[in-house]
DNA sequence: GTCTATAATTAGATAGAC
DNA sequence: GTCTATCTAATTATAGAC
């Protein structure tokens, strides 16, 4: 036996194991956005991942760790949309300009139209206090909410933008954004499209215009 | 025995049964907007309006019968709410005025503000397809969608209002309204108060501003 | 109409073979 | 690491006494 066999095996068994773990966390996503915790069962997240219930179990120390595990997964993807045009500048001071709101707002609503799962997660944990909602806004939403509402502020106060408070705007901003990707379901069932381009570019250019008023 | 006392007791027995059916429905809005339809159990749902599990089953044909029971419930309030605003002129014909549609937006927000469970229920079911999204879609979304976005057609064709998308327009001006309210649990850990009337007013405000721009 | 008791199903998690 | 089999607890719904 040489030495690249007694490696190779348990690296390949090793290889298994990493995408048992992430077609888990992209199946716990899928269900967990279109049941919210209480709603998805572990069995249906192990069958979309065309593995075995207790795998999650194996990977993970609980249903309430792959939950944790499959947000943190989204929200990294969701940087990885916004990296580059956060209204976001040297020391994470908060760049205020029309220009980069402007482009903030329509990547913005590329990425969540690209990742309803995303807001459909936040919506249903949003809703009720529990302990996922207070590690999920600890974690992820106080720190884009700190930067989003201190950008808006520093705008406003140039005079450039229309006077709304920070927390309005924010609400009003990623709720006008996510809901038709959110509820892509019952757009469809309205006849609306809500995934095509042509209503994500429009949507993104409508809310340019809404948010940041004309000039 | 006399007529009103062979009459009173069956009497005083409906009213029993109409208060504890009312108690269910309320119940059930609470539980089913806080934890969604599978997330719901109809023992919290009973204990909430301080009665035993199996009434559900004798008020209400299932748990789903109960949750349609406790949909319709919400949309009634929801139209007392907004009757005499909504952007409808005689023979249903939409009216077209900027005036007439900034009432509807303060009233929109402010109804939205006073009734998030209802929000909360339509963000959980239109996030999956399903029967409960089809039977609220074509009971309670399609004729108010429909009315929303006739009366935005009808009052852009006057160019005096941004040249939106009325089905943009319609998941903008929904969602920028109601996600501060759906997510008010998330709202509060981040220091906003959203059922505050300063909140609403100035939200009811900002969102004027917004879709019908200046003028 | 309302209650207690319980049936039938399904949930998350674990044991142990391989 | 992955599988089958199973445990314990929780679910919706029903039976039957009062």
């Amino acid at each position: 036996m040489t030495t690249s066999d007694a490696l190779a095996a348990p690296r390949r068994r090793q290889a298994r194991a990493d995408s048992t773990r992430l077609a888990l966390l992209d199946a716990a996503v899928q269900e967990f956005a279109a049941h919210g915790f209480d709603g998805a069962s572990t069995r249906a997240i192990a069958a979309r991942a065309a593995t075995h219930q207790p795998q999650i179990n194996y990977h993970f120390e609980s249903k309430e760790a792959l939950w944790r595990a499959a947000v943190d997964h989204l929200f990294s993807k969701l940087d990885a949309l916004l990296g580059e045009v956060m209204p976001q500048g040297p020391d994470d001071r908060p760049v205020a300009s029309r220009e980069v709101f402007a482009a903030t707002i329509r990547a913005f609503v590329r990425a969540v139209a690209r990742l309803p799962e995303l807001n459909r997660i936040m919506v249903q944990e949003a809703t009720a206090d529990s302990p996922r909602l207070a590690w999920i806004v600890e974690r992820h939403t106080r720190p884009r909410f700190a930067l989003l509402t201190g950008a808006w502020r520093t705008l406003r106060e140039t005079g450039s933008v229309p006077g709304i408070d920070e927390t309005v705007l924010y609400y009003s901003m990623v709720g006008a954004a996510s809901l038709a990707y959110v509820n892509a379901a019952e757009a469809r069932l309205l006849g609306v499209d809500p995934i095509s381009d042509a209503f994500v570019e429009a949507h993104g250019e409508a809310l340019v215009t809404m948010i940041l008023g004309p000039d």
